[in-house]
DNA sequence: CGCTAATGATTAGCACACTAACTATCTATG
DNA sequence: CATAGATAGTTAGTGTGCTAATCATTAGCG
């Protein structure tokens, strides 16, 4: 009986589940910062997306997906709809046809002002201190890890 | 200078995000499930369903989105799926209508012997150990618990 | 120089996940 | 007992998120 991974009879109860603990957590918070995201006119999916054209724009797709961890084709319909919105513009790279150069709009690069409140805001609503969510924030950096170290899991390239 | 909330100069950068994180890990733990749980035919949510009716069932729709966390509307296309697939079976409870007795197939029960190995497999590919993973469990709940006092937010019933 | 391979982005197709609106059934109350 | 309100599910509509396939453009190599 050497094997730590050895299972034991309720491994497979739901509320033992790891991955579980963790979507729903995931889908906590995201749903926490909905009201809060509401005022901004902006989804949370499309405000991660302006938090990375607020450090550095323009930025092609590629970039973007990169710094999401999310494929291009998941970014791509979204950043029509920011477009849309009047927050980004999207145009062609002079020089490379191929690369899209995603910027700010006027209102996308103002609406960084009211989105300075937002991680203080969440922090107070979700009643976390700044070592909490240093915390927490260091041990899912840590998982994100060990989901990229699996040995066994397809090639990346 | 004592608000701990107060706002830094770099709190909108993505790399620092709480929330970013966490949908990072969540979405990267799930996708380490995939090839784990393709082998049994199931998707992520769908294997969560599983865990569910593998505890008790016959359940109701509204008992299985109660356990799952999720809305009786995202729950009801996923159970049809996995009719479709031949794990459960969905049929109106006699005496009261309006209820579905959502219950498990042969199949359905079958698989949860190999379903007996995802945990200790998962453990394994993710190179946690059991206290590792037990606390990260405990994180979650925190969080999910956190965001479940936030007293701004809208009144639940 | 011309063609093949690689690269950047988009589209198609599937599966969640949520809110809001709807249907069917049951319960409670006058 | 009839009807209003509550309850259980489903459907519609929107927005992710993924893989695979496709299109356009560019780079590399004989």
């Amino acid at each position: 009986m050497t094997d730590v991974t050895a299972g034991t009879q309720d491994d497979l109860l739901l509320e033992h589940q790891l991955c579980f603990a963790l979507t729903v957590a995931s889908r906590s918070v995201v749903g926490a910062y909905k009201p809060v995201l509401d005022k901004l006119g902006l989804t949370h999916p499309q405000y991660l997306v302006m938090l990375c054209l607020w450090e550095s724009s323009p930025r092609s797709v590629r970039d973007i997906s990169g710094a999401l961890a999310q494929e291009p084709a998941t970014i791509s319909p979204l950043l029509r709809r920011l477009e849309a919105a009047g927050f980004i513009t999207r145009q062609r790279v002079p020089g490379d046809e191929r690369t899209l150069a995603v910027g700010l709009t006027p209102q996308g690069a103002a609406l960084r002002q009211q989105a300075t409140a937002v991680p203080g805001t969440m922090m107070d609503r979700l009643g976390l201190t700044r070592e909490q969510v240093t915390q927490l924030h260091t041990s899912m950096m840590d998982l994100i890890a060990a989901t990229k170290t699996d040995s066994f899991g397809p090639p990346r390239r």
